[in-house]
RNA sequence: CGGGGCGUGGUGUAACGGCUAACAUGCCUCUUUUGGGAAGAGGUGACUCCGGGUUCGAAUCCCGGCGCCCCGACCA
């Protein structure tokens, strides 16, 4: 893409009403715009590291079998009136609103209760399952307090898979599954050396859950990190018990600041007996389906990112998940031998399907460097009169600041 | 939801209760520049968040509202 197209402008300054780094550093470079608090846009850069980051979510998920479906956001108060979470005093963060017959409708914040009422239209027998289905859905919890950006908001997109299976045996296995599927997720976005599967309260179905914790300043959680086994406990279940149920020792664990980036936990059959979600066994006996939830924001993934991968200049981003692979820096002389080379590698970069951010702006040097370093694009090709003396370019390498020259094929 | 802070051109800031609301940046025009946010000249752009009040006089003081940020609580 030609940057002249691109209608988004960075800025010197990050908004006076943003103090987290990942918004400023989002904002000043112009991949997302706030619309109000803990609600954000995504432009064209941020849309596509956005996408990225789904790419990779929606091949390590339909890796262990899930299968993409996308649900709707308004919400038929029934399904949860079945398993008690309508209730503000119950769910406080629902937005509810009504339809012009007065009906009452949600919009969703999760999406257990729809799916699993879905499921009875698919699931009566154990030859049915397993099943495992995820979406990309954008979820709406009204916060009592949005902060940190684009970390904690209340519209945001969530990637949330939901698994069903015959038994309890058979859920651990595909938790276990999903769980190294998170891990790689990790790996992948670039943030793998910092996320440690940590373990977190279970609430009523089972003992533990597990959080992926991605440490960092920005925080919102405590963990206790234990390196070498590359685990954490968070701090809600630190306590003696859970450490001798973990074979730890607290001289071991390290205290310190998280996001938490992934979430997943057995639902047991609480869903699945309140909405009637059952199947026959081969010995044609009923049985409620054992569930499992698993969610990622992708979003929030994203804004951790930048925060994690950044520096005095800008973001950094990690090639998996780069707006644009290269982007490609002309300064420009009078005669116009820098621009007639500058678009041919253009188009030949192009072809070659690499993705190109090609700086063309009649702009001056410092300014295209300085936009260059705040996009955080991983590698920068400059062309100009100097580098076409050694028919080369000079690339330069974002996060370790490496110059080379290369000929120009 | 408790506590604290803040709303001034697009953005970031300044302005004792008192003159035409200032500076930087952005944007436009011209000239000169062209490897780290170039220089000069000219120009553009603000009912000072909204509504009341006090005052001869309000961006400034008071009351109410709305919005934003931070700390805490909350976040199956």
């Amino acid at each position: 893409m030609k940057q002249s197209q691109l209608f988004t402008k960075t800025r010197r300054e990050a908004p006076k009403d943003e103090v987290a780094k990942n918004a400023q550093l989002l904002i000043r470079a112009g991949f997302i715009h706030k619309e109000m608090a803990g609600v954000y846009s995504y432009l064209p850069l941020g849309l596509r590291t956005l996408n990225k980051i789904r790419g990779i979510i929606r091949e390590e998920m339909n890796s262990i079998g899930g299968q993409e479906i996308h649900l709707t956001a308004l919400q038929d108060k029934r399904n949860w009136e079945a398993t008690d979470r309508w209730s503000d005093e119950k769910v406080d963060n629902w937005f509810k609103t009504n339809l012009k017959n007065g009906n009452e409708v949600g919009l969703g914040f999760t999406h257990e209760e729809p799916l699993t009422a879905l499921m009875k239209d698919h699931i009566s027998s154990f030859r049915d399952l397993p099943i495992s289905a995820y979406q990309f859905q954008t979820k709406f919890r009204n916060e009592e307090r949005a902060k940190s950006g684009i970390l904690r908001g209340r519209e945001f997109l969530m990637k949330d898979l939901y698994s069903f299976n015959v038994d309890d045996k058979a859920h651990q296995e595909f938790y276990e599954k999903a769980k190294m599927a998170y891990v790689k997720i990790f790996e992948r976005a670039g943030i793998g050396a910092q996320t440690y599967v940590t373990f977190a309260s279970g609430g009523s179905f089972s003992k533990y859950s597990h959080e992926f914790q991605t440490t960092c300043e920005a925080g919102e959680d405590l963990i206790y990190v234990h390196e070498e086994k590359k685990m954490a406990v968070n701090k809600e279940v630190f306590n003696d018990e859970v450490l001798k149920d973990l074979k730890l020792e607290k001289s071991q664990l390290v205290e310190k600041k998280s996001i938490e980036v992934g979430n997943i936990f057995s639902l047991g059959t609480r869903f699945s007996e309140a909405l009637g979600l059952n199947y026959k066994d081969a010995e044609g006996k009923s049985k409620p389906v054992v569930m499992g939830s698993y969610g990622i924001g992708p979003g929030r993934l994203m804004g951790t990112i930048a925060e994690v991968w950044s520096d005095d200049k800008g973001l950094v981003w990690p090639e998996s998940v780069a707006p644009f692979a290269v982007h490609l820096v002309a300064l420009f002389d009078e005669a116009g031998t820098v621009k007639k080379a500058a678009d041919e590698l253009y188009e030949k970069l192009t072809k070659k399907r690499i993705e190109v951010l090609y700086d063309d702006r009649d702009t001056g040097a410092g300014a295209k460097f300085a936009d260059s370093d705040l996009m955080g694009i991983p590698k920068r090709y400059v062309i100009s009169e100097k580098s076409l003396k050694s028919n080369s370019i000079e690339t330069k390498d974002r996060l370790t600041g490496k110059v080379e020259m290369v000929p120009i094929r």
